[in-house]
DNA sequence: TATGTCTCGATACAGTGTATCGCAGAGTGC
DNA sequence: GCACTCTGCGATACACTGTATCGAGACATA
């Protein structure tokens, strides 16, 4: 084709200002709205109207980007008080509050090491503030903490979304899993299950974090008190 | 085209007898091997030897697959002891030796409720030895205790993992990582834990579970005293 | 001005989960 | 014994994923 009816290339648009911060944003968005398996490539790319191929050049690959993402969270996490109870069940609750606000949170945290600059901003806040505790007492007890929050807000989470799913409004999840326990528990045998499910008393989502927190930050006390 | 140019349907093997069963022991060989990332429908269609689709037979979507295989493994989790603390002790450790046996447990774990029937089962097999334990209180413990769990161990696998992948020796761990955490705290901006990474003792990772177990069931004991 | 370097993004590839649907074989009723 | 219906298998297809490749334009340098 001779350049004469060849069509000229298209007005290509200014390319878009790109940052790592920006692409972390777009994806933070998407996964606020519609969760981490909305998160693709192509769909940042796309919000930002750019290629996709473009991304590359802030990130090499896509866990990379989730470890951005978590990082970014982190930053939210601003743990504060006096003495070390404070700031540990301040670190706690406040990571709970972040999960609250990006729900994907609790499918990524735990799940790999954290070492972005956010993250370590947090841990060293925590640590200043344990400045008083033994030193080699100091990390088994953050971690432990950690670990009990990690698990936590997932097994929160992974509730609510059970409860939302089917139907969106809890009378509808309790005629689903209602139903399918009352069948289960019909077949005898699991006793001790269902009688706690039918005596004992129901405690919401928030009681139950601060009661398991409270566990593990008594434990702590005694042994400090060793 | 006619019936004698047309070649007869090759002799069709008998098909493959498949089962809910044998496709989540298949399902499970490949993420034992290769990691959850490494189980697809049609690897394992290959592996038995049927066309990916057959799988839909027994279940209906992925994820249904992936809480069979949850389910499968709380098979493996029996706990035993006498009094609450020797039970909630040992479904922990049941629990984290299970995980190493499956690495990928770390990344379900906690992902999705368990309403199995070995997850039922196991919790049954928990509360039936805590009777003695005030009714109320049972739930909130035995909460607490998986919350507990769920992050511990996936903290120590995201750890694990992170140690093999860059290089698989510890040494060349320390060698990528530790320049990182050298550069960093060379900015000055982390002095509380670089003191921690520097002075305290380092633990190892059985060690590290069982200190924070110990804490949270400190904590618990001395509520159930009260 | 010529050359080399960098950057962008169209295209391509291999893989994914799953919807669709023709068809063969098994089962059923006459 | 035969026609018919039904069931379930699996080839094919679709939309989507993350990412390698590479030609071409933009820019910086000699």
């Amino acid at each position: 084709m001779l350049v004469w009816e060849r069509p000229e290339p298209p007005d290509r648009p200014v390319p878009a200002p790109l940052s790592r911060e920006l692409i972390v944003r777009t994806a933070i968005e998407l996964a606020d709205e519609a969760g981490l398996e909305a998160v693709s490539l192509r769909k940042i790319a796309g919000a930002l109207d750019v290629g996709p191929m473009r991304l590359y050049g802030y990130i090499a690959t896509k866990d990379e980007l989730l470890d951005l993402m978590v990082d970014a969270v982190h930053a939210e996490i601003r743990p504060a008080g006096d003495g070390w109870r404070e700031v540990l069940r301040s670190v706690a609750e406040l990571t709970r509050q972040a999960v609250h606000r990006h729900e994907w949170f609790a499918d990524l945290i735990g799940g790999r090491p954290q070492l972005g600059p956010n993250a370590l901003a947090r841990g060293e806040a925590v640590l200043a503030a344990l400045g008083d505790v033994d030193v080699d007492m100091v990390m088994p007890l953050v971690t432990a903490v950690d670990a009990y929050v990690i698990g936590a807000v997932r097994r929160e989470i992974a509730e609510r979304r059970a409860e939302r799913t089917s139907g969106m409004d809890q009378r509808q999840w309790q005629a689903t899993f209602g139903p399918y326990l009352e069948r289960t528990f019909a077949t005898g045998r699991f006793p001790a299950l269902e009688k706690v499910v039918r005596d004992a008393a129901h405690l919401d989502a928030d009681e139950t974090f601060r009661i398991g927190l409270d566990f593990l930050l008594d434990g702590i006390s005694g042994r400090l008190q060793r």
